[in-house]
RNA sequence: GCCCGGAUGGUGGAAUUGGUAGACACGUUGGACUUAAAAUCCAAUGACCAUUGCGGUCGUGCGGGUUCAAGUCCCGCUCCGGGUACCA
């Protein structure tokens, strides 16, 4: 009976839907486990083969769970809101909504053909109003919420209101970006405007002025890398930095909790360093500087408080805002064009002109807090706006840029530091700063002789006495802008009353995105929700006209699916409390600071709000590695070169290469080759140029009185006697001032070269070839002529009767030819063939090129492990007890199997598979009770086989319901091992021994035997090292 | 520049805690079956030397080291991939 896994598939796959075998509901009786992909994109392109790697992992792991008694969640939904489909609207009117739905039913055919065990009872779609209702829900919770950092918490906005009007906010600790102070009576005083205006600073979803990349011809602030060279990445228009209001997520007040909450995570050591450098927290000090002559102090920030005494210039930010009022009128020219310039450099050319050194002095002078020097105030683009308070102290002998800096407009330098033993050099020596973060204290006072982390605290100590500064702590997160200027997204529930933005109230939700004529901004710049009609409320206040960003769907969406289809909450206490977060989340590392971050951020917030158990959303995080295209090539020849190539070669067989010369010139001429003894020039062009340039070529052998040969390209490929004999016959010629001519019209076809024909690379170039020509890097060159009309008639130069082509490793994609998707190999070997393959591949979480060569393995495999089932053609058990040896086998397995799943090492379980296989055929074995445990074992990776087995095997419920087999030690005991023995750690031979041998007998044994005295050759052995049951060592 | 990851046969990869390097596949070669092909099955397959057999030497990017024993640990590099960027 054949392996007919069309069949097979199509029935298990109806099942499952009909039986709905994978809907999940909470049950008490059974432990939980979440295991969560991340969800797609459904994109127009479809599914290609480097999408369902991680799904295919992640449904392994649930099945695997399943079968291990656990109750499991494993949903799936759509990320659906997105540029491609609003840029395809742009194009064609089509609504995205349309092009939405028809690319998620493609995914959704593509998704069922892989046999995954989702529950799509669940599934939430992000662009859904009955899901972005809950979107739009928590932004109105941000939006009424503060950050306590007391209690380093979100806390209701009405708290703090209240706060405010007994206390005021002088001694309040909260997250926010309000700089002046006011007292109860003072806010009590405040008109409601301002009263807003105040708290829009401390609200954690607040509207705040940001210097956007706004591109005017596209109407749109775009992200910096949709910027290329300045210009938008799409239709290279200008871009130009601009103040816009947009809506904010105070993410940075979560910035240490964030950080700490790293500590906990399953996650690679990688995604968590890249989130601990992307919240970047610094530990310093802020210090006040008096400047000379104003009442404003100059705030800085410093990681290193240790050298203040070596502070000897400060610089701020061209953006800051003290700038006009310590620049000095000498200086006021200067620094403005300075000033103008730094602002309108893009990101990228700060970026590419690192290494250039700019700035202005700006007149003002500092005062150093400790020693009353003055020190004079500069102005840079290397000191950032945006971080910390935009200021700097400079102190060069101990950070390398404020040391270039200082080198470059000669500014005093201090050594403050010095390593221990080190000899003092004068600083003009220095070629570089110290900036090393230990040493001994010199040149500074009170601090001399402490080392720096000692000098550290005795500052920061001595500047909170003094009050002119206080230990800080800094953090490079910055707060996420929230609002995009498209129409593809959720609508802010958000309207505006007298200037003031207020929010919708939470029974009006979800506020549903309108209608539009197009789908691009108005005349007059606004986002297209402007061009709706109506779009206002219902008391006729203007809503807002931004829409939210695509990771506003896509941070919580794993608590939606708990209680997906809930009306009246985002998802229940109760169905919270039993599935509480993932445990395995599956998906790119590419998310590592932006979804990861957004979502944890998200999911913090919602614990604050006790909507949560669980602070954390995803305990453990797989990366699946992308997966790369291989590209295969052709080489295409150049036909003048390899004419040119194939006289050369003709000459130099004739042993006449020392007669000619190539490449000849003379003057600004150039021609082929040049024989100077019989002043004859060969030259070698295509048909259609020879004749273009022959009176050229007269008047040039008129002049000079030489032989000209000129061979079309043509003839040289068809190379024949009559050529040879026509080069000869010129050579001899003595005649002077000639041109021999060999004219036939014919026409050149195309030409390509196998990959191993010597000197290939001389005369060809590689150019990308559809894989689907290829098979084992051999080109099928009937489907390659029929490729297109160009190549009809190719010819082909081959090697030993084949063409062979070259490959690479490149990303995927359809330019490169070199795309797969997975319905072509479903259709030609089935799904559990493919889950199987994507898995043998390699370790899930590494980069690997897609490479279909070794799917034939795997498809045989299936074909074998059925052949098991079916012995002679039918299917067919054995009631038989099983020997020894086929219990072992099976129980190795089972152990293989479920510690491999649980360290998601796939590649090695499929191999085990394989393995198992082998040995149980060479057994000849069909027992009943060795090969149903098996099919369990195989059922997650290769479901749809595992369920037709199961059903003949005489049961009438899924494979999933059943439970793992248990592994028994016992069987896999073995009476003897077969010690490797090693002299001086290189493997001689083996021996076998009983396990029951203790160390010294083992060594006796081993010294006694025959291959043991040939190495030894007589002589006692210096040491010998046994490690029972596993290894022998003998020293000599 | 900094941070992270990686480098093992012709190819994908295995070796989980320092203990038999190359499992399992692909590919290649030879053979069986067949009128033939496909499919299937069997054998060989790291390199080099030896070959009548037994064998031997080298070998996990490079150079050192620790150890009875190193793909695995330590030190110093090279190359490749990814992230990040004047973060005070």
């Amino acid at each position: 009976m054949e392996y007919n896994y069309n069949e097979i598939e199509k029935k298990w796959r109806f099942y499952w839907a009909e039986n709905k075998t994978f809907k999940v509901e909470i049950d008490y009786n059974k432990p939980k486990f979440y295991v969560l992909d991340m969800f797609p994109y459904p994109s127009g392109a479809g599914l290609h083969v480097g999408h369902p790697l991680g799904y295919i992992a992640s449904d392994i792991f649930s099945r695997y769970k399943r079968n291990k008694g656990f109750n499991v969640l494993h949903p799936m939904g759509y990320d659906a809101y997105g540029l491609p489909a609003e840029q395809y609207a742009i194009q064609t009117g089509t609504h995205p909504a349309i092009t939405t739905e028809i690319n998620i039913a493609r995914y959704r055919e593509q998704l069922d053909q892989i046999g995954f065990s989702f529950d799509w009872d669940r599934e939430v779609r992000t662009s859904d109003p009955k899901y972005y209702k809950w979107t739009q829900w928590t932004f109105i919770q941000l939006f009424n919420s503060w950050f306590d950092i007391e209690i380093e918490k979100a806390a209701s906005i009405s708290e703090l209101i209240s706060y405010f009007e007994k206390s005021g906010n002088q001694n309040l600790k909260a997250a926010n970006s309000y700089e002046k102070e006011f007292t109860a009576k003072e806010w009590n005083g405040f008109s409601r405007k301002d009263q807003q205006d105040v708290l829009m600073a401390y609200r954690l979803a607040y509207l705040a002025d940001i210097d956007v990349n706004w591109c005017p011809a596209l109407g749109t602030v775009l992200a910096n890398d949709e910027i290329k060279d300045g210009l938008s990445e799409r239709g290279g228009h200008p871009v130009e930095k601009r103040m816009m209001k947009q809506w904010s997520l105070r993410i940075s007040a979560y910035a240490q909790r964030l950080l700490d909450g790293l500590n906990h995570l399953e996650w690679t050591d990688s995604i968590k360093e890249a989130q601990r450098n992307w919240i970047g927290r610094s530990e310093g000090a802020s210090v006040n500087f008096k400047i000379k002559g104003h009442e404003e102090v100059l705030e800085v920030f410093t990681t290193r408080p240790d050298t203040l005494f070596g502070a000897t210039f400060m610089v701020i930010a061209p953006e800051h805002e003290f700038m006009d009022k310590i620049t000095t009128l000498e200086q006021k020219e200067e620094v403005e064009a300075y000033v103008t310039i730094a602002k309108n450099r893009s990101e990228r050319e700060r970026m590419t002109e690192v290494k250039n050194i700019t700035g202005k002095f700006t007149g003002a002078y500092g005062i150093n807090p400790l020693t009353g020097t003055e020190i004079p105030i500069w102005t840079a683009d290397y000191v950032l706006s945006g971080y910390g308070t935009g200021a700097i102290m400079a102190v060069p002998g101990h950070d390398s840029r404020d040391f270039a800096f200082a080198r470059h407009f000669n500014l005093p330098i201090i050594q403050v530091v010095a390593q221990v033993g080190e000899e003092i050099k004068p600083v003009e020596e220095w070629e570089t700063s110290n900036d090393a973060k230990e040493g001994i204290m010199v040149n500074s006072d009170f601090l001399n002789g402490l080392d720096v982390k000692e000098a550290i605290t005795t500052t920061i100590k001595r500047l909170e006495e003094i009050k002119i500064g206080y230990g800080t702590i800094n953090y490079r997160l910055r707060d996420a802008i929230f609002s995009r200027q498209r129409y593809w997204g959720e609508p802010f529930p958000v309207y505006f009353k007298d200037g003031i933005a207020e929010v919708l109230d939470e029974k009006e939700l979800p506020l549903t995105l309108p209608q539009v004529d197009k789908y691009l901004p108005t005349e007059n710049g606004e986002p297209p929700l402007a061009r709706a009609e109506n779009w206002k409320t219902k008391d006729g206040y203007p809503l807002e006209t931004s829409t939210m960003p695509g990771f506003a769907g896509s941070s919580a969406y794993y608590y939606r699916y708990m209680d997906p289809h809930n009306q009246d909450e985002y998802f229940s206490k109760e169905s919270n409390a039993y599935w509480e977060n993932v445990d395995l989340y599956m998906g790119g590392d590419e998310h590592a600071t932006g979804h990861l971050m957004y979502a944890r951020f998200w999911s913090m917030f919602l614990y604050d709000l006790g909507l949560t158990v669980k602070e954390e959303p995803f305990k453990k995080l797989i990366n699946q590695g992308k997966i790369q295209g291989r590209s295969n090539f052709v080489y295409r020849v150049n036909h003048e070169k390899y004419a040119e190539y194939f006289v050369w070669e003709f000459i130099k067989k004739q042993g006449k290469e020392d007669e000619f010369e190539r490449e000849y010139r003379d003057g600004h001429r150039k021609f082929d080759f040049y024989n100077k003894k019989e002043n004859l020039i060969i030259e070698i062009k295509s048909q259609a140029k020879l004749e273009k340039l022959e009176s050229y070529y007269i008047d040039y052998i008129k002049d000079t009185n030489k032989k000209l040969l000129l061979i079309p390209i043509v003839d040289i490929l068809e190379f024949d006697e009559s050529l040879a004999m026509e080069i000869e016959k010129a050579l001899k010629d003595k005649n002077e001032g000639v041109v021999f001519f060999n004219r036939e019209v014919r026409e050149l076809k195309p030409l390509f070269v196998s990959k191993n024909i010597k000197d290939r690379e001389l005369f060809s170039t590689p150019i990308h070839v559809d894989i689907d020509f290829v098979h084992n890097d051999i080109l099928d060159i009937e489907a390659f002529k029929n490729w297109r009309e160009e190549y009809a008639d190719a010819e082909f130069i081959l090697e030993e009767d084949k063409y062979v082509c070259s490959w690479e490793v490149e990303k995927m994609s359809k330019s490169k030819y070199n795309v797969q998707n997975p319905d072509a190999l479903i259709e030609k070997y089935g799904a559990d063939t493919f889950r199987l393959y994507e898995m043998f591949l390699g370790p899930i979480e590494s980069h690997k090129p897609w490479d279909t060569n070794g799917i034939e393995g795997v498809f045989r495999f299936m074909k074998k492990f059925w052949k098991l089932y079916h012995p002679v053609d039918a299917f067919e058990l054995s009631e038989d007890e099983p020997s020894k040896e086929e219990h072992k086998i099976l129980h190795q397995t089972i152990k293989k199997v479920q510690d491999d799943i649980e360290r998601f090492s796939f590649n090695t379980t499929v191999s085990q598979f394989m393995i198992c296989t082998n040995q149980l055929t060479d057994l000849k074995c069909n027992k009943k009770a060795i090969l149903e445990p098996l099919a369990i074992l195989i059922s997650s990776f290769a479901p749809h086989i595992a369920e037709e087995l199961w059903e003949k095997m005489g049961h009438g419920e899924s494979i999933i319901k059943t439970s793992f087999p248990v592994f028994m030690e016992d069987y896999i005991k073995e009476n003897n091992f077969d010690y490797p023995v090693s002299f001086n750690g290189k493997m001689r031979f083996k021996i076998e021994l009983p396990v029951t041998l203790d160390k010294a007998a083992v060594e006796v044994a081993v010294l006694a035997s025959p291959d043991a005295q040939k190495w030894l050759q007589g002589n006692p052995p210096k040491k010998v090292i046994v490690v029972l049951n596993r290894i022998v060592n003998v020293v000599i």
